[in-house]
DNA sequence: GCAGACGCTTAACATACATCAAGCCCATTT
DNA sequence: AAATGGGCTTGATGTATGTTAAGCGTCTGC
């Protein structure tokens, strides 16, 4: 594994928990590195998503797809950030998503498994996934909120807050695709900012 | 607290981890019950949520309100479930949501202080709620993608699939904000499939 | 340098759902 | 029994978003 992965990995985690140098070397051994070329993906519908992907550089998204072939994309996850089906590693059932690279990107896996064990064993580990668990449930919870209560407008102009990056690295068929409207929708609506100056 | 909602909440618990009587004496003494009549809050809009809910008999919902005072129910709760504010109890911040009864409702309530105390002195509680997090977690995904991909009345049928007993003892303006639409617009979703026999 | 694919936009039209306003049914109060 | 109010329905109309189809740049592989 790269240093500069490692490195990203080991920074992400000591934001949420102290964590010594020798328990993370313990870590770190579980986890194994893949390169994810550009629309490959890392999961498909029907596989049982054994695994945690941690994003150590590029994009990733986790999508279904419905009747009529249209993805709608649940997830997309940048550098520092985790990605994965958690209905399927939490009950064993096969996964209703696809993830799939956004660009060429490498992802650190640990098999969902191994990392109940170094629970055990690193107790801060346990602490960090608790702690981060916790702040994506809240996380959906808000974006559940806004979906049930606010026009496509709103959402979008809260999401290029939260994350101004995203517009740069995501094209916006995606970004439309996460707010649950079309990408024509999204195109009228950028228009009608612009034609209002925003 | 009488014996039914100790029994209920005894029920509760053992339903996800073992747990000797002598621990789950320790932890009823935690909390206490309150009576909430109909339409009152036990939460209001702005205050910070310190505590887990736990409904032993009848049904709580919570909601925010939006600029022109409609009401967008989060979750509805009934007996054997939890209620709070994640959001406000993780963050610590004030909340956005009010919680209310629906009928004449017991609680049983603990503070989230006194929960985490709880956690060192037995384990199970613990491990209880991660898996309760973990499935409130799951179970929100799945609504919001529902949300995203399926229109009102596949949501609408998927909901009384899953939960009979709602129809029986929630108004229908409820079930229609828990969906995210109007009442009206649920009003005309079950003629129509009572046209078609469903 | 060109063909093709991709990402984005635009326009015309269709649909799902919201809004506004009215009225009905049923339970509760008087 | 009449009056009241809440919950639900209905109809007419409005609006946000979807659908279909076309076109336009830009990048990429050949």
């Amino acid at each position: 594994m790269e240093t500069i992965h490692r490195e990203r990995l080991k920074k992400t985690l000591l934001e949420k928990v102290d964590l010594r140098d020798e328990d993370f070397e313990k870590i770190v051994t579980a986890f194994k590195s893949k390169v994810i070329k550009r629309k490959k993906d890392l999961l498909r519908v029907g596989e049982v998503c054994r695994f945690h992907a941690f994003v150590a550089q590029g994009f990733m998204r986790s999508f279904s797809v419905d009747g009529k072939g249209a993805d709608h994309i649940m997830q997309i996850a940048c550098e520092g950030h985790w990605i994965g089906d958690l209905f399927s590693i939490f009950t064993g059932k096969p996964s209703n998503l696809c993830i799939e690279a956004i660009e060429d990107t490498t992802v650190l896996l640990i098999a969902s498994e191994k990392l109940e064990e170094l629970y055990v064993q690193v107790p801060a580990l346990e602490r960090y996934f608790r702690k981060t668990l916790q702040a994506a449930y809240v996380s959906t919870l808000q974006r559940l909120s806004s979906t049930l209560r606010d026009p496509a407008e709103v959402r979008y102009l809260n999401l290029i807050q939260d994350q101004p990056g995203l517009l740069k690295r995501v094209p916006l068929s995606y970004i439309a695709s996460y707010l649950g409207i079309t990408p024509e929708s999204l195109s009228r609506i950028r228009k009608q900012l612009l034609e209002n100056g925003v």
